[in-house]
RNA sequence: GCCGACAUAGCUCAGCGGUAGAGCAGCUGUUUCGUAAACAGCAGGUCCGCAGUUCGAAUCUGCGUGUCGGCUCCA
């Protein structure tokens, strides 16, 4: 779902020119076909050369299995991100020594160098042809492409085949010119799909594979998919000793000590900017009646999410969202419009009841707190509103060192209350945009139920894109459902608009993704243990404990390693615990009082005396930002 | 929830029908060392849970729970 966004960049659709080597791009992300349909199953994702490559392989693994596996009923077979997959159903399992097998009568294939010939034929030929070789989900897609050619009062387009040696597929194409043109590549993963991603429909086995145009570039994309195992956080929250996760509360997580720093850390951070900004925290229940989910439109939504509670005949739920709550204290009092904008932010703990086989690390959690914010405000403030919240994005992932991408998400079909009010809400965040000079790409039916939103999204440190913060313009949910009223300069009642805003978005998601980006090695002002200070023998311990005093009288995170280990030990087990500067203290820097600050990127730093270290370190911390 | 796989010491993993093993971590002792692993010893386990098959189950089967890879979903 991220992949369009992902696929443009940063560029505004309207302000980049197609990139030469892709000239499909543009419009691959305007007529994207709509998910499911026909059209869609159809549509190859062979949008360039590489693309081509990809899908052409796509092909030739489907002409491996059904030869490996004859019977085989095909799915569909597109190019994506990184590679391509095919969906089978099959009369077994798949196994991996299977991959290794189709791997091998792939390469036989690509070494034959077969041409993929296109061809056409009359639509019911070309049914015919894959009603008498049992494909009965090729037969379905053509059906509903006739069936659409009626709706629309078109005729059926002639049914196109892409043939190489003995593989005959429907398909759209484009593909490379032959099996040679197809370059190294390699079979990843087995995996359950359901046809057209229906769980009502035929589960399907998915075999997902790579293909680079070159050893070099397939290489690069294995190392890539190898580093992130390594810093997968589910990993690294063990070896960090940040975070465990337990049978007794799947998808939550038990906060350890160090995992529990960093959180108080990001969120010191944020309270810091927004009581800078003019935020009020607030606090509302967590066990709330259901009554008021069905007021704001979240039973009707998300009913089976919600974890209930029955209480003497009375059904309860744990709040899935805080939004609707922040609207009783807006209504504690009469507003006037001079109080605007009211901005509450709230970090309530919030359950939602994931199905189990979505839970994933810290990533998809069944609990997890937001930093969370409702900002009323009169319709002529949300342009300026919106544009000093995108600046609060950008501040707050200066702090980690990401630069935030933005998009727009609009009307979904789903949505509820006044399409005239949807019009404003979309036509307001447009305003906004333009008025911070801001690019964004647009992501049609992706807002919520009760609004329009920004979404904001990151590339980490591999390149992998992440979706964190959003800023939801709300005309519908908060003000009309729960009646939110001012009273204006001419005595009248007004409807303010409700801004849903987060920014890290989950703390929990938000952690995991740092773990990830920063491979453990937080920077300064987040790492759990700032420094460590290495006696080499044990005569150097009472020294060690005073510096270690030096540097936490500013505030910084230290400890002494008083074990009985060699001073080579305790700078790997420093090392391997990712923290930021080790200083070892010995005869010659008691003496003299200075330290000799090691980096954890091996870096010998020249000795300075221990304020003078203290005072840097507090410095480079309280700035807040990555080395 | 669905498809498939997996679950053995704190961690990483071996064992795969004959009463449980390694490395690291931990503890104890020796060592007091100059920028990524000193040495020795000790301790550590309802082999995820519950049933079943078997003379005998960590090992085979079923059910449950959790996790992983996907699908779907994501206010």
């Amino acid at each position: 779902m991220t992949d369009i966004a992902k696929r443009t960049g940063t560029d505004a659709p309207d302000s980049s020119a197609p990139d030469a080597d892709e000239p499909e791009l543009e419009e691959a992300l305007f007529d994207a076909p709509e998910r499911g349909s026909a059209d869609e199953l159809l549509d190859a994702g062979a949008h360039s050369e590489l693309d081509a490559m990809r899908h052409s392989t796509a092909h030739v693994m489907a002409e491996a299995v059904i030869e490996l596996f004859p019977g085989t009923q095909l799915g569909i077979g597109p190019a994506i991100a990184d590679g391509f997959y095919y969906d089978f159903k099959l009369d077994r399992p798949l196994t991996p020594a299977d991959l290794a097998a189709i791997e091998e009568r792939m390469a036989a294939s690509v070494a034959a160098d077969q041409p993929f010939v296109r061809r056409e034929l009359p639509p019911e030929e070309g049914r015919a042809f894959f009603a008498e070789r049992n494909q009965p989900f090729k037969v379905e897609i053509l059906d509903d492409l006739a069936a659409k050619a009626t709706a629309d009062g078109t005729s059926m387009p002639p049914t196109t085949l892409y043939q190489h040696g003995p593989f005959e597929d429907l398909c759209k194409g484009p593909h490379v010119a032959s099996t040679a043109k197809i370059g190294p590549f390699k079979l990843l993963a087995i995996s359950g799909a359901y046809w057209r991603g229906d769980e009502k429909r035929p589960a399907l086995q998915r075999i997902y594979g790579t293909v680079w145009q070159s050893q070099e570039d397939l290489d690069g994309y294995l190392w890539r998919r190898a580093e992130a195992k390594k810093r997968d956080h589910r990993r690294l929250g063990v070896a960090l000793d940040l975070f465990s996760f337990h049978d007794v509360s799947p998808g939550s997580a038990f906060w350890h000590p160090k995992g529990q720093k960093i959180w108080r850390t990001l969120e010191a951070a944020m309270r810091e900017l927004q009581d800078r900004r003019g935020y009020q925290e607030v606090s509302t229940p967590i066990l709330v009646h259901k009554k008021l989910w069905e007021q704001s439109g979240h039973w009707a939504n998300y009913d089976d999410n919600m974890f209930r509670v029955e209480v003497e005949d009375q059904t309860f739920s744990l709040k899935p969202m805080n939004c609707p709550e922040s609207t009783y204290i807006y209504r504690s009092k009469l507003r006037s419009y001079r109080d605007f904008p009211i901005r509450y932010s709230e970090y309530g703990r919030l359950h939602r009841n994931e199905r189990s086989g979505t839970l994933s690390g810290l990533t998809r959690v069944r609990q997890f707190i937001q930093d969370d914010a409702h900002v009323f405000v009169r319709p002529d403030q949300l342009t300026d509103e919106i544009g000093a919240l995108l600046g609060e994005v950008r501040e707050a992932y200066s702090w980690v060192g990401l630069t935030p991408r933005f998009a727009f998400a609009t009307k979904p079909d789903k949505a509820i209350g006044d399409p005239a009010l949807w019009e404003r809400a979309e036509q307001l965040i447009k305003e906004a945009f333009a008025a911070a000079d801001i690019s964004y790409v647009v992501k049609p039916k992706d807002g919520t139920f009760y609004a329009p939103k920004i979404d904001i999204y990151i590339d980490d440190a591999l390149g992998r894109e992440w979706q964190m913060a959003t800023i939801q313009a709300d005309l519908v949910m908060l003000p009309e459902r729960f009646d939110l009223t001012y009273v204006d300069e001419d005595g009248k009642q007004q409807r303010p608009i409700a801004i849903h805003r987060a920014i890290y978005g989950s703390l929990e998601r938000f952690i995991g993704i740092l773990v990830e980006h920063f491979a453990g090695a937080f920077p300064l002002w987040l790492a759990p243990v700032q420094a460590v200070v290495v006696p080499i023998a044990d005569r150097h311990i009472d020294a060690a404990r005073e510096l270690a005093g030096v540097l936490r009288e500013r505030g910084l995170r230290v400890e002494v390693d008083e074990s009985s280990n060699r001073m080579q030990y305790k700078i790997r087990a420093a090392q391997e615990q990712k923290v930021p500067y080790m200083v070892v203290l010995g005869d010659r820097e008691i003496e003299a009082r200075t330290a000799s600050p090691r980096t954890r990127a091996g870096e010998q730093q020249p000795a300075e005396a221990w304020e003078t270290f203290a005072d840097r370190l507090a410095a480079e911390s309280r700035a807040r930002g990555v080395a």
